[in-house]
DNA sequence: AGCCAGGCCCAAC
DNA sequence: GTTGGGCATGGC
């Protein structure tokens, strides 16, 4: 059990399990927390900045109130979940899936805004996760919300959709997102049309109908609208094939290269319900051991 | 300096 | 229904 108590400003999590901040916020599901020199990171959610560390198994919310704990931190961290169950079932599956998750045992998969998602994973397609950032941290300077000061620099709030929708995709340009700006201001329009109602119902319908509705938006794959559903709508049996991903299941599940049904059909089998997390410690891994960064121990 | 990135669209089969 | 070229941009 969570042991939860409120100080300055600031909540304090005791007895949090399976959680470590750089395997949550560093693994690509997102795109707007920031990593500061002492291993906390700071970033915006739902229209909130906050600061989250972590000292000795502690994890302390910096600048959160108990009620925005409750409305906002607890479903975006996901701390309801029990992780270790999920790990524990993945692992039995094979070696190299213990790896990964061994490699990755502190992430969790966060449930973020399904708007925010939606045009954040749009900006992903043919792009690298260090540009995808800037692309996101652009769009949000130059249409968010200002949320003031915070840590020394201006914070935004993440744009709404009916500001999108009124630009032009030229209007854009500054945000140097490339030819995406056109897919982005498409998908404002028909995410406005309905003030987004039909996309936060998505939530509640099946992964089908979710599925289908997210494909019916201007540049939405079968990728795309998998992340969506695995990182905004706890659609977790989803299983994104990115490229890396799809390395992965040539190399050490030996299905042939660009096999996608194949793919699928392997995780379905073997993840189950779970696949899309299974997918995320493969993720992480598979960078991970490409990128050698430099060690990041800590609780 | 090139290669490549959490792919999708659209035309041509 | 499947396949392949084209695609803006900049990190590395």
């Amino acid at each position: 059990m969570i042991k939860i108590t409120e100080e300055n400003n600031r909540v304090i999590l005791e007895g949090v399990k399976d959680l470590q901040l750089d395997h949550t916020f560093d693994n690509g599901q997102c795109f707007r927390w920031y990593r500061e020199e002492d291993g906390s990171y700071t970033g915006v959610a739902f229209g909130r900045a906050a600061n989250i560390g972590c000292i000795d198994g502690t994890i302390l919310l910096n600048d959160v109130s108990l009620k925005d704990y409750y409305e906002i931190w607890k479903d975006y961290l996901d701390l309801e979940r029990d992780y270790g169950e999920i790990k524990r079932k993945l692992s039995e599956q094979d070696p190299d899936m213990e790896k990964a998750i061994g490699y990755g045992h502190g992430m969790r998969i966060l449930q973020q805004d399904k708007w925010e998602t939606l045009i954040s994973f749009i900006l992903s397609q043919n792009n690298n996760i260090a540009r995808i950032r800037n692309c996101v941290e652009g769009l949000c300077t130059a249409h968010g919300k200002p949320l003031g000061k915070y840590r020394g620099k201006m914070q935004y709030a993440f744009p709404r959709a009916e500001d999108l929708a009124k630009l032009r995709p030229q209007e854009l340009e500054p945000c140097r997102l490339g030819y995406r700006a056109n897919y982005i201001v498409e998908t404002a329009k028909q995410i406005a049309a309905d003030d987004g109602r039909t996309l936060e119902s998505l939530g509640k319908a099946s992964a089908k109908e979710a599925y289908e509705y997210l494909l019916s938006l201007s540049g939405v794959g079968p990728k795309v609208a998998n992340c969506i559903m695995l990182f905004s709508m706890e659609k977790y049996d989803s299983f994104p094939l990115d490229v890396w991903i799809k390395r992965v299941m040539n190399q050490v599940y030996h299905i042939e290269e660009g096999n996608v049904k194949k793919m699928q059909e392997y995780a379905t089998e073997h993840f189950g319900a779970y696949g899309g997390i299974a997918q995320q410690y493969l993720f992480y891994y598979a960078r991970e051991i490409n990128s050698r960064r430099r060690d990041r121990s800590e609780c």
